[in-house]
DNA sequence: CAGTGGTCTAGACCACGAG
DNA sequence: TCGTGGTCTAGACCACTGA
């Protein structure tokens, strides 16, 4: 039935369940286990694997949140059909966006400030109005074209210390997580049309009138505390919004 | 510390996972338990509440997959601070959208038909190149005013049965799942603007070149199966779409 | 009926974080 | 050092499925 059970190792660092799912996943990438087949029940795995069954639960209960397996009752696990990129719905931000597009990415900074939080911009990053907040307002480039214009605004108290880096051709993200500490793991957006600011229209280099995709979002850390809020500007000619929802 | 034990009770026919997930979700509800703050640790609620501790983590894993709670390494598990609307990137539908924003859905139809698939609709819906597929029509409607132009396509091995079925202002989705058993899961989808096709500005009642978001999808079944292609024409300067990420 | 996943127990040892 | 969550075991009974 399984191949060789060499591939568990009791004395590895490495848990257990994590190397079960490592070879679940083998099993199916290398297509050994097909779409649709059935596996192992949890009884078969925690016999010949040597291993408790409430362990070999942990694996699959996992595989099946990634979407890579599903259960009937009664009846056993099963692979489900690939065609979806594994993941749901990532959090994802334009540096990561772009390179996953095979795109360079790249920031052009034209401002950076300390202001006073308006009543609006209070709501959205939880503080009190008149409280600090850092404005970064960028052009972000793809393949060197202007792609986005996006202004963001983070609790001065959470992210002064992006204020001392050079933020030019930087991902925001890396920066807030390896300098501040900020764990970003959630948040919100909206998608809309909108229209540029004809101030701004020459940076994108499009006309005022031209239709653009606004992205707002807000984003959260594990403990639900929001670190940015921002706006941007997509050229709705050249970008093209993907999500992946789940029930 | 716990105001009463008397929540749990061993002989309900309902899992006591599941009675200590409702528990601790009502005290996070009611403000015993507030945001930022430790909630007892795994062993003490197994104490106290006289259940093993593998089924206080079955709990609280799941709450924290479903960012009430999150635990840090040593310290122990913390109320998330909630802001965000629990549920992540719901697979939602016009009619639970438009109902979520307070507002009627209704769609009329104005095509059903049975055709043979294209080569793009072969591939999307994993099918082969001349098989039957239903095409869907529908002008979407909230509260009387024209919002969306949907034009679905599914396979007819699946979804022969709602071509039986009154399609005017009822849910796709609901039929699909009441009369052809299917159990949509999964989606992905795209977001880009687009123009009005001439021929059905006036059905929207707008003209050619407003921009419009159009909402390319593709719906799986749990086991990966795909059962429905849909483009949507959304009002530009009436809809914004919203999602929630996390990593 | 036998086999499946769903739930549950009462232990155990580990690595990590704080004082 | 002590308490935390992370991992793991070897059992158990249940409800559901298909034959």
């Amino acid at each position: 039935m399984l191949q060789n059970k060499v591939r568990i190792d009791k004395k590895s660092p490495i848990p257990i369940y994590y190397q079960l799912k490592n070879f679940i996943k083998k099993q199916i990438e290398n297509g050994i286990w097909k779409p649709g087949e059935l596996i192992p029940s949890e009884r078969e795995l925690s016999e010949e694997l040597e291993i408790s069954r409430m362990t070999v639960r942990q694996a699959l209960i996992e595989l099946v949140n990634e979407g890579l397996l599903f259960r009937k009752r009664g009846m056993g696990t099963f692979v489900a059909k690939p065609k979806l990129d594994q993941n749901l719905t990532k959090l994802t931000n334009f540096t990561s966006d772009m390179l996953s597009r095979g795109m360079k990415p790249g920031a052009k900074v034209l401002v950076v400030n300390t202001i006073q939080a308006t009543k609006k911009l209070a709501e959205k990053l939880n503080l009190l109005e008149g409280d600090n907040v850092v404005e970064l307002f960028r052009l972000r480039l793809a393949d060197e074209e202007p792609m986005a214009l996006e202004r963001s605004f983070l609790p001065y108290a959470k992210a002064f210390p992006i204020l001392e880096e050079e933020l030019e051709n930087r991902s925001l993200y890396e920066l807030l997580r390896s300098k501040c500490n900020l764990n970003l793991v959630r948040a919100k957006q909206t998608i809309e049309i909108s229209y540029c600011d004809p101030r701004n229209a020459a940076l994108l280099e499009v006309t005022a009138d031209t239709p653009l995709l606004l992205i707002e979002r807000v984003t959260f850390t594990e403990d639900g505390e929001p670190v940015e809020y921002v706006r941007s500007y997509y050229r709705g000619d050249r970008y093209k919004f993907s999500i992946e929802l789940s029930v």
